[in-house]
RNA sequence: GGAGAGGUGGCCGAGCAGGUCGAAGGCGGCGGUUUGCUAAACCGUUGUAGGGGCCAAAACCCCUACCCAGGGUUCGAAUCCCUGCCUCUCCGCCA
């Protein structure tokens, strides 16, 4: 969300910047909203100062009255001190009616300005290449040699058929389309990614979390999902909870509604997660293997930060991420996503892409992120500066660290031998057991 | 699922027979006195947001709102009434 008052105060450079993200607003309506809100504040805020100078009044002369009433011979009387009260009242009812009249105009207009304001994509860090869509992102480094194989390397979903370690098929016949049954050695896998990746996150001095995987509107609100993206949730009926689509939900949300202490940023956290995504819309893509998934697991680290250093934490972030790949020997590619590919919260993301021989391809594994304090003014994440008055938004990051379900596909597709075994990296193998899944 | 208790400032905790309560007191924080340093003690200070005084900021001042949220009663509500949300205790059930 942005700020009502920048918004006001820039639409040209607004104007611009959504532009690029190939976002058009009508802003009119919305500054028309706002100049009659500011009005209408004004002048219910001045009827309730009235209202509160003369109920106090009425107030003093009540607490009086017993005793000056016995000193007047006027007991009954509503006149104190010349002041009619009974007029008073009457006056001050219509006052209150007016008041009330107001702040139901007032209600409408918030709910149509806020709705704007949550439905207004954040502004590109000026950093971020220029772009239509995914053709105009830029590569910004590679790791790692492809390998050429020697035979024709086979997909994932073919490999995991002859380790038998995923099944596809009863997957879908247990749940549907999109959803997988990892076994044996596949579980295993897994597991070991898992533990593995939150090892290493937390040895870097992430704290790690287990955080609901259902949570409440105003937490999707918060980080951006909603209300732009429902159609993207699961969602459950009665009582009324949305599943996660990744633990940047519950974890960002875990400082909703505080005021920070300087000393305490930056936080780091790290999170594994399983994530939940109804794919609406890509219908077709993927069909196939573990690539698009309604329920992935993924580890995911979440940062808060000061404004001065979000940009050096982002880069901190990636490289964390990065580290991972390099430690399990998969190559990958760093590219910055361009203004018209970036998501809707996002200042500045870089997609970290896993090199997969399958599909002679890379294919994103990792999405990291600056949010500035888009995602904190919406969830209202604050800090205060030592010795300074008044707070500030804090900015909030956040980067798969990684997608589990890809690691997997990777590992599977780059380490796989001509006998269809394959081979498990070092950095793995005290968590398998094993040296090669045959 | 049944029965009950409760949600007050960064935290704890009064107020709740409606009026001067943004709210006693304590803790914490900040400033000062004392001290070789630290601690203790003492004094002072200490919420957030919106609008305005000054459409250049900061300081300062004024107004408004906020005692879980939303309605209602009233000239006036932290205090009374209704609805919702959340937390806790006991019983039942359950991994």
């Amino acid at each position: 969300m942005l700020d009502a008052r920048f918004i006001r105060g820039n639409i040209d450079i607004l104007k611009a910047m959504l532009e690029k993200r190939g976002y058009g607003f009508d802003l009119s309506e919305f500054l028309s909203l706002e100049a009659q809100r500011l009005a209408l504040l004004k002048e219910s805020e001045e009827l309730r100062n009235k209202r509160n100078i003369v109920s106090e009044q009425i107030g003093k002369l009540k607490n009086q009255k017993t005793t000056t009433e016995a000193e007047m011979g006027a007991v009954g009387s509503e006149y104190v001190f010349g002041i009619d009260i009974q007029k008073q009242k009457s006056e001050m009812r219509r006052v209150s009616d007016r008041i009330k009249e107001i702040d139901e105009i007032l209600r409408g207009i918030d709910e149509k300005t806020g709705l704007f304001l949550l439905n207004i994509p954040n502004i590109p860090h000026e950093s971020v290449p220029a772009g239509k869509d995914e053709a105009g992102n830029v590569e910004i480094r590679k790791w790692g040699a492809t390998k050429e194989f020697d035979f024709p390397p086979l997909n994932h979903w073919d490999l995991a058929a002859m380790l038998d370690i995923i099944d596809f098929d009863r997957a879908s016949k247990i749940a549907g389309a999109r959803f997988s049954l990892m076994k044996g050695m596949g579980a295993k896998l897994e597991r070991a990614l898992m533990n593995f990746m939150l090892d290493l996150n937390t040895s870097k001095g992430y704290k790690e979390i287990l955080p609901p995987l259902l949570v409440n509107r105003e937490s999707m609100t918060g980080t951006g999902q909603l209300p732009k993206f429902e159609m993207e949730l699961f969602k459950t009926a009665d009582p009324e909870f949305y599943l996660i689509p990744t633990a940047e939900v519950p974890v960002t949300n875990i400082h909703r509604d505080e005021i920070l202490n300087e000393s305490d940023l930056p936080i780091y956290y790290t999170a594994y997660t399983p994530c939940f995504r109804r794919e609406a819309g890509s219908y077709g893509k993927d069909t196939r293997g573990l690539i698009r998934q309604h329920q992935f697991n993924k580890v995911e680290i979440v940062k808060f930060v000061k404004p001065e250093d979000s940009y050096s934490e982002l880069e901190k972030l990636t490289n964390d991420a990065e580290d991972i790949l390099q430690r399990l020997g998969l190559p990958y590619r760093v590219i910055a996503l361009c203004t018209g590919d970036l998501g809707f919260s996002a200042a500045k993301t870089y997609d970290i892409e896993v090199w997969l021989p399958g599909q002679q391809k890379y294919r994103e594994i990792s999405s990291c992120s600056n949010f500035e304090d888009f995602q904190a003014r919406r969830a209202n994440i604050r800090f205060k500066r030592e010795g300074k008055k008044g707070t500030e938004f804090v900015h909030t990051l956040n980067g798969s660290a990684l997608a589990i379900g890809r690691t997997v596909v990777a590992i599977l597709e780059n380490l796989q031998q001509k006998d269809g075994s394959v081979v498990i990296p070092e950095a793995l193998r005290e968590y398998m057991g094993v040296e090669v899944i045959r």
